[in-house]
RNA sequence: GGCCAGGUAGCUCAGUCGGUAGAGCAGAGGACUGAAAAUCCUCGUGUCGGCAGUUCGAUUCUGUCCCUGGCCA
């Protein structure tokens, strides 16, 4: 028997957990969370993140980490592939949903290298990074046979960093994860929802973030603050909304200037999400804003046929 | 009403000693292998407030009018 995983992704309030949790009456789905800060504990008005109760089945990777924990793709492939195992041994389908967009799209297609940073490591790089120019680094790293340069661009500091860590890094050249789209007995069905009016979802967000801000956004991340002592540095305050309102409690700006600016960070994060649509093998086009649950129904239906 | 400062890209502003102009932000498109909600790449024609004058040529100088802000009455 052919194992089926669906996947429902796109952009941020384009309506996914609607959607998944009306899947989750109509078809025999347990949902896996693809959204990399709703795996965080407390995290709920900001990351917009379902009521899970609603859900009308189980569901898997949400409110897993405390706010001051850290997490990477790779834990989350293996978090991910344990989860589709419970998903199948409790005979139903995993349907995957979120927007962290390399998450997702490494989870399918497999992870190359297998490297743990030790602190002495960071220090290290942190060394080399005050030291010289990023576009210096890529100079020297050219050549470096251990890794590959790729598509880096010198002046992209994020990746840079990343290289020097792998080359640093212990193990950097095993095999460690190959992806789903490598298992022969599953077959794998992704929905994306695309975006056919951007100025409509632009409005929708900005109301979205008022909405957020009125039903306590603010306090959720005060008390987030406190209870773990949360700064900047945190991984999971990293997040849109989550950034914005601990500088706006530490600057005491406007409350206008904190909507703007979730507003703003939040639609640019849309346009980037929406990119990735080309890179996945994408069998179904939800189209936003009609988002006809009718003929996404019938995909389905056929799919699972 | 008088004086001063401004009116240049969707916004904030540079600039042109006279040869029709460029940054940041916004916007559009794109890339994406471990902190990715991150990071980075590409894309700039706009009556240079209106009209007139000087000039081969004015967004730039001059005059005048309009608008905005400030100060003084």
């Amino acid at each position: 028997m052919t194992k089926n995983i669906f996947l429902l992704i796109g952009p941020t309030a384009s309506g996914k957990s609607n959607i998944s949790l009306q899947l989750t009456r109509d078809f025999p789905f347990e949902v896996i969370n693809a959204d990399l800060y709703s795996v965080y504990k407390g995290m709920n008005i900001g990351t917009a993140k379902p009521n899970l109760d609603e859900f009308s089945s189980r569901h898997y990777l949400f409110n897993k980490l405390d706010p001051d924990m850290n997490y990477n793709v790779s834990e989350y492939c293996l978090d991910a592939i344990d989860s589709i195992e419970k998903v199948f041994a409790n005979n139903k389908y995993p349907l995957i949903t979120g927007g962290s967009m390399m998450y997702i799209y490494q989870l399918l297609n497999g992870l190359s290298h297998d490297y743990n940073i030790l602190d002495s490591d960071k220090k290290i790089i942190s060394y080399i990074l005050e030291k010289y120019t990023y576009p210096e680094i890529y100079e020297s790293l050219i050549n470096v046979k251990e890794i590959s340069i790729g598509k880096i661009n010198p002046n992209d500091k994020y990746r840079i960093e990343k290289l020097l860590e792998r080359l640093i890094s212990p193990n950097n050249d095993k095999k460690k994860y190959k992806g789903l789209y490598l298992n022969k007995n599953i077959s794998i069905k992704i929905i994306f929802i695309n975006i056919c009016d951007r100025e409509l979802l632009r409005t929708n967000i900005f109301k979205r973030t008022s909405h957020m801000l009125k039903s306590g956004l603010i306090d959720e991340v005060e008390n987030l603050k406190q209870k773990y002592n949360l700064t900047l540095e945190n991984q999971s305050m990293k997040a849109i909304g989550y950034k914005q309102v601990l500088s706006y409690l530490d600057n005491n700006t406007e409350l206008v200037n904190l909507v703007n600016s979730i507003s703003l960070a939040t639609q640019q994060l849309a346009k980037r999400q929406l990119t990735w649509r080309n890179k996945f093998k994408v069998d179904y086009y939800h189209n936003y804003p009609e988002l006809d649950y009718k003929a996404l129904h019938d995909f389905i239906s056929k799919s699972l046929a």
